[in-house]
DNA sequence: CGTCTATTTGAATGTACTCAAAAGCGGTGG
DNA sequence: CCACCGCTTTTGAGTACATTCAAATAGACG
């Protein structure tokens, strides 16, 4: 099981000893996932936290007309869940699936409470991430009620150039709110 | 200064001595706001974060063509700041203004950064903070994107009844992403 | 090579917006 | 206490934006 990865990203933050490292790691199953594969559906338990080594997901919502809407995507380095599922325990409210093939890292809501406990810096390093991902969501809110489709659909390749190449163009109307048909005609037509 | 509320709100999630709180207490300013006053302005340094002890707020962004977004509303007992720029202290993207007469108690980024050193318990109370924070976000954009504008309406007064009551339509079209006459339109044609 | 899916194109429709004006409502001062 | 002022909400007409549906084209993959 490849940690190097997972490790670097705390240490962004934290400092572990190697003592803490280790039971760190124990805590953590790796997982595989073909191209396509679910790793969370809606309706089921979501328990678990994952880590994206390589590839790349997409988390996205169902409504009950079938219409698709895509809440994120993760990539190498990112984490990825159904957080209010998750801290809740509820049923998932939206499906995670890879988009290519993919090795992630998951830890359950379980040893991640122990985790606070048994290594208080735990608590440091994911409210930094949850602030980021607070501040994410919050400036996608603002970009989404106030600007256009192509200037939304202009920042986000901005922002996320390597997904914009990993993902079809209908997942990324999807993310932006628009149909696929739409999003087409905008980025075409500015001869 | 009446700290009895921001003390409850803290006490919900993690427990301080006598003798923390003492020390939390003394970092925190009171601040007075007439309606209409601004707490936060666009481009200004934005260094504080902000528990609501009275009043209502809101934060609001202004795009350049003088477009006005609802970020958020905030009452007693929830906290507000402009949290991207407040995290990376950089000058304010957003306005927060009393929307009626408000008292808040804030908090500036330098303290709050001892504070977590100080007291490490705070990392575990911001990182459940922003946990909601994030979730909350998370979901406001899942029903930006998968519903239309009179069920979204629906919702948030189902989930902010109080603030509903306070705020004109004005603000919550704002909120939700359309214009007041088209909200206006929508909640009365349904006979 | 054939199949499946993604993307593009176009026409018709509907949704939401702009602009303008009227009606409602709350607060203030005479 | 009432009349007026300013702001919010409603109403309506005309317009622009974005969608649906259908079909053609292009790309990816076994």
């Amino acid at each position: 099981m490849d940690t190097d990865l997972i490790f670097a990203n705390t240490s962004k933050h934290i400092s572990l000893s190697n003592e803490e490292k280790n039971h760190f790691k124990s805590l953590l199953k790796e997982e595989k996932l073909k191209k396509n594969a679910f790793l969370i559906r809606q309706g089921n338990p979501c328990n678990h936290i994952h880590f994206v080594n390589t590839g790349t997901l997409r988390a996205y919502y169902l409504n009950p007309k079938g219409k698709d809407s895509t809440i994120m995507f993760a990539t190498e380095d990112w984490w990825i869940t159904d957080m209010h599922c998750f801290l809740n325990e509820l049923p998932a409210m939206v499906n995670i699936k890879a988009i290519e093939t993919s090795s992630i890292l998951k830890l359950s809501k379980k040893d991640l409470d122990a985790l606070y406990l048994d290594i208080p810096a735990f608590n440091q390093f994911f409210r930094i991430l949850m602030q980021k991902a607070y501040c994410r969501e919050q400036l996608r809110m603002i970009q989404q009620l106030s600007l256009p489709a192509l200037d939304r659909y202009e920042n986000f390749l901005k922002k996320y150039p390597e997904v914009a190449r990993k993902v079809p163009l209908k997942q990324i109307a999807s993310y932006l709110g628009v149909t696929p048909e739409f999003l087409s005609n905008i980025r075409n037509n500015k001869p």
